[in-house]
DNA sequence: GGCCGTATCAGCCAAAAGGTGGAGAGACCA
DNA sequence: TGGTCTCTCCACCTTTTGGCTGATACGGCC
């Protein structure tokens, strides 16, 4: 039985111990290493080198943990990412494995459940809590409302209250390309208004 | 010296493990049990006569934060409640504190902080992060940021995505009126677009 | 009675957002 | 190779929203 080394990506120190003492109880898991920001992990990871890499998505300040992982993906690719995060946002999933994540795990999750995911990962497989399935199958069945990568990080400035002109500035496009999304994700979601959009997005896909 | 015994209340298995580890470490802290929602919290404190109760505010289905705390507060009003939570909403730090709780921290909160916190509770300190006390003491310094009757109205609607004229349609005004309430709404919520109030009070007044 | 807060309405102007239609580049795939 | 998807950009036009100023009316309160 070979160990499985874990590196931790979370902001929360509670989060960071109750992780750490959770895995610590199984013989075959170890966790070489924490990390408390996005820039931090892409450091440890390098120095570590484990196996499979628990992540949070938001984490403060700093790099995102989207950013993390794609960072992650092409800096250490031999390893296995997990995010471990609070919602289940649609957004947040569609983005997280697009940057290469291999499962996603809520902070909900019994043990059971996490351990199985870590086992999983290092054998290829992509283990998802319940709830994150069942959007990601709710998506297939409806592939026009989908949203891509580009809306779905469009979207999740929309709900910071943003301008078109400062959505623009932020991702480096022009107001008219930020329109042009804007109004792929109206179409997609169903409604008319940004303010429409953004109660929707904040309520349904449970961003904040 | 006296031991301070504690209860954790949170639907997160890691977080509280988490805290189980971080409170473990320290000599006068003992951690007597556990709970993972708002009625088994009831049902613990009664059991266990904790001195402090560390509480999460979100707990999925069933009780929530708030409603645990006012029932523990008359149940068994000589335990200190210290709410533990992700967020420092002003609704739901106004509503904590009102509801009886005797410190406020986010899951952020270094070791240090939260250690401070329950032996503080016990000799009747209220202990709270620092982005908490800001904003408790922010609403001090601005009670005139508190909406109207009418302006709390509207804006609940307005973050369901109506229109101007719609929101006028729906409380039988002109749509002149509307604007004047939202621009009263914005200059209060520090906000300069519906966008953005519509992200404030989702996300801030934990409207929804 | 006068002051203040609240709620109601108006008009004007500038800025922002939304609708329509079109288009090119690059990736991916059958 | 041709089709499809995604991301990017443009122009033109209409609608909506926001900023500003000012006004009336009702109810407490000192």
């Amino acid at each position: 039985m070979t160990t499985i080394s874990v590196l931790l990506v979370d902001d929360h120190t509670v989060v960071r111990s109750g992780l750490k003492a959770l895995l610590g109880t199984q013989a075959d898991i170890a966790v070489v290493g924490e990390a408390a920001s996005g820039e931090e992990a892409l450091e440890a990871a390098q120095r570590h080198q484990p196996a499979v890499v628990l992540m949070d998505l938001a984490m403060g300040a700093g790099m995102d943990g989207i950013e993390a992982i794609k960072q992650l993906r092409q800096r250490t690719p031999q390893q296995a990412i997990i995010v471990f995060t609070t919602y289940d946002s649609d957004a947040d999933i569609v983005r997280a494995v697009d940057a290469g994540a291999m499962g996603y795990l809520l902070k909900d999750a019994a043990p059971e459940e996490i351990f199985a995911a870590v086992r999983g990962a290092v054998q290829g497989k992509s283990v998802m809590s319940a709830p994150v399935a069942s959007r990601l199958f709710q998506q297939l069945r409806h592939p026009d409302e989908i949203l891509t990568p580009r809306e779905a990080e469009l979207l999740s400035l929309l709900t910071q209250g943003l301008s078109n002109r400062d959505l623009g500035k932020r991702l480096f496009i022009s107001e008219a390309t930020v329109k042009t999304h804007l109004a792929h994700i109206y179409a997609k979601l169903g409604v008319e208004t940004r303010a429409a959009a953004i109660a929707t997005a904040i309520r349904r896909e449970g961003m904040r």
